[in-house]
DNA sequence: GTACAACTTCAAGTAAACTTGAGGTCAAGC
DNA sequence: GCTTGACCTCAAGTTTACTTGAAGTTGTAC
């Protein structure tokens, strides 16, 4: 199995290497191994890398990241907070389709004022109703 | 109309005061006006407040929320820019459920570590391949 | 066998989004 | 009319996620 040096993974996963450095001192990541002092990756870095992505952009720190995918070796993460993300997740999947709904009106929308337009305002309840029933304390 | 105080804004959005100051400071709100020195809000301000909260868990920063529906007064919000947000939003949607299924997937699945999982690496790969068509740089 | 480009470490800096704390103001109830 | 608690301001501190820079090391090509 070939492995890669840090300016390949950068390149394959669109990130600086400092980035990498970072997420390998902070343990998300874990090169395979040293060539002299250069890390060397296997090439499972570059998904593992785009699911970090994922997890980010969906609003994770790094740390629950870390949580979700980085407790390999243990063999047995824990499911029930994994559920629980993904219905997080359904839940925000929900808002977003509202706010992208609310995009679509306000650039179509011939209103002066936002808060003026019934149509916007039936949208924003809307999704502080969802909001509402999501997110608790913390 | 009646007037809100920041203690009630605070309770009706779940949001501490010292954020309402903040956002008032950077201009995403703006009191109605003041009785002494304590700000006084229009009730619509709580629904505004559950905007930028959806905003915010969408990943957009505050000054881009501030750009999608602070520019009022002008009459005329840029209407090209909020397509293309919404656009983004729509890209990012499919990579939740991509991630949430994920996570459904990982929560039941037998196998010991993920990455030795075929089904796990199709959905990363079929997610990293959304992820490269739809950001760009920057 | 030496040059050099690409790596390395480590400390410090940066940006966004708040929070905290000290010290001050003031509207409302008694 | 005075106390009091909820507000105020302003500066400084915090966290997360990195980036930057200085100074050192090393694999590869010549």
């Amino acid at each position: 199995m070939k492995l890669l040096d840090i300016a390949e993974v950068s390149e394959k996963a669109g990130l600086p290497p400092s980035t990498l450095r970072y997420y390998d001192e902070i343990g998300l990541i874990t090169p395979a191994g040293r060539k002299g002092l250069r890390r060397q990756f296997t090439p499972d870095v570059v998904l593992q890398l785009a699911l970090i992505e994922m997890g980010k952009m969906a609003g994770f720190s790094l740390d629950e990241i870390a949580g979700m995918f980085g407790s390999d070796a243990k063999g047995d993460v824990p499911r029930e907070p994994l559920r629980r993300k993904a219905d997080e997740l359904d839940r925000q999947i929900r808002r977003m389709k509202t706010l992208r709904d609310l995009l679509r009106h306000v650039a179509e929308c011939p209103a002066p004022s936002h808060m003026e337009c019934p149509t916007f305002r039936r949208l924003v309840e809307l999704a502080a109703r969802h909001g509402r029933t999501a997110r608790s304390r913390n």
